[in-house]
DNA sequence: CTGAAAGCGCTTACAG
DNA sequence: CTGAAAGCGCTTACAG
């Protein structure tokens, strides 16, 4: 790799001149510039980003949290899509990301000492148990930190807006005439509750009373919890006429479990989603679903990040509401046409 | 943060008698040495990896070359969950990885200079144009190399072994009494022509000849154009009985046209895919497919790269062929006990 | 307009 | 067994 100070040999000049030249300072000749900078595209000079971190404390890097839970983490088509345009985002922006981990080798670290120890202008915390100590540790730090799906005072969260999700898609099943509509629900967080907390809004804006055992509790994106509480639901005494699962992929158990049991679909039972992963439009028929924009939510989280970092001052610590948007498949029947 | 000074005003020993005592050095007293770890984990003390990669020219990260094409990248299923084992493989030797970028903010960078700039310690390449002249001056680079999928002399490659995936797919349609058996492949690659060339082996073994209407060159995960050539392939006079898809997505795609045609799966007609995605086996039938170790990709790829770095006088540049599972779900018929 | 010097936090031959 | 010194590649007050 050709240093500054090959530059300056060549060019005749010092090392300082030739990194104000590159820097573009104002006090520096346009002659002597020019020559520098061919000079440096001749020989494909790029500066060290490791020394010019130790001296700048900047890295352009971004640390991200991405932990792979069960479920979770890259394996989840959700996060993964997340991620995808996060880094894209940031890669426009002129930064680079690296995976924050837990154990680095032998050393054991902390996820906030793993952050310091890189020098991370920012951090971005895609996925994790927002109970676990070390998250909230790296949260209240001094740390620009960007999260999904989880608001904390001291960051900025991106959120995809569940009460306006479940509010649209619960209303569209009323719309299409359904009343007995039970909700298999994930496990317990700030985003299944608001979900459940909208969807009995939507109930009650409605004049409608859902009985205790249409709630059942699953297990997001496990196609198997869903299955079994379908069988649940299903084997009522009075089944309902609507099943929403907590997510695509359960929506998938759901509809295996119907068709088990001599259900078609959408005939003689109805399905809705959440989320709207691309395979959710490949089924037969496509699911009824709402779609979070993945894009989106990357490219906003890298976005305020970014702008957390380069200007502090100037950006709120305040939660975007990302818009969803309802899919109208073919899993959830017209009981008003019959 | 705290620097190796602090700790050396701290214990009143020099910089570097601090330096060489966090370092393992030998010659430092027993004494000292405990003195010196102890005041650094009270203080919580880390070196800063930038000034320890300025100095040894080591940074102990890796770059990870991920391009997102279309259905490529992150946002496909395969490779990402190759990037999830990889990455905890990585972690666990003690490196981070960092995606490796085009162009970073205004800079426009190729890939290897964009590794330059960060100092790499060595590259995966997880997916990518593999023709792309940046992705071949990487691969003859000095850089230690890694990758998927696509052999190169100058670099170790980890491939799930198609050769063989192929042929006990197709020994198992074959054995389950299938003669008419189409083919519809991805778009030409190595990992297609290998493939191909294993399909047209099993057949001649076999004694079967397969027609060349039953061969339809489609897209890598793309149901849309597998559902275009699947209506094709049933519309012919004579039909095949089994019809194998690029992947589980397009067999997703052919399963749909078969049903919207009126065939029973696998009554009317049998289908197989390949990857073993999750989806696959949530599917009713479940796909019969080959399943590739995703897990075992990453992780061996990431052992690889690690020793090739640390070692690479005893690192053979060889290709690593990684072995395939056959999974028999219920979408190809038996046509032996009719 | 240019350059010598100090310094970012670390490692490591070398001297004592 | 310990420490002073040089140096990794860069930036930036400061002097001229």
């Amino acid at each position: 790799m050709a240093t500054i100070k090959d530059l300056s040999l060549r060019c005749g000049v010092s090392v300082s001149t030739v990194s104000k030249a590159l820097n573009g300072y104002q006090d520096i000749s346009e002659a002597t510039r020019e020559l520098i900078i061919r000079a440096a595209s001749e020989i494909g000079y790029f500066p060290d980003a490791n020394a010019r971190a130790l001296k700048m404390k900047k890295t352009y890097n971004i640390g991200v949290l991405f932990s792979t839970l069960s479920n979770h983490g890259l394996r989840n088509e959700y996060f993964a899509h997340i991620l995808a345009s996060f880094k894209e985002r940031a890669a426009k922006r002129g930064y680079d990301i690296t995976f924050i981990e837990h154990n680095i080798g032998n050393r054991k670290m902390t996820y906030l000492e793993h952050c310091r120890y890189r020098n991370f202008d920012g951090v971005f915390i895609a996925c994790a148990e927002f109970g676990d100590p070390e998250v909230l540790e790296l949260v209240n730090s001094d740390y620009p930190v960007v999260t999904i799906d989880h608001a904390f005072n001291e960051a900025i969260s991106v959120l995809s807006d569940n009460v306006e999700g479940m509010r649209q898609l619960t209303q569209h099943i009323i719309d299409q005439g359904h009343r007995k509509i039970a909700y298999i629900h994930g496990t317990k967080s700030s985003v299944t509750h608001n979900r459940l907390v909208s969807f009995n809004n939507i109930m009650k804006e409605n004049g409608i009373t859902i009985p205790e055992e249409y709630f059942k509790e699953g297990i997001y994106r496990s196609a198997e919890s869903a299955e079994e509480l379908a069988v649940r639901l299903l084997e009522l005494p009075e089944p309902p006429t609507c099943i929403i699962a907590p997510d695509d992929y359960a929506a998938l158990g759901v509809m295996n479990t119907a068709r088990r049991m001599g259900l078609k679909i959408p005939d003689d039972i109805s399905v809705a989603g959440y989320d709207g992963i691309s395979v959710s439009q490949a089924l037969e028929p496509k699911l009824t679903t709402i779609k979070q924009d993945t894009d989106k939510i990357g490219a906003e989280a890298a976005k305020q990040l970014i702008n957390l970092i380069e200007s502090p001052m100037t950006t709120s610590l305040d939660n975007i509401y990302l818009k969803v948007q309802l899919v109208k498949g073919g899993s959830v029947r017209n009981l008003n046409t019959i």
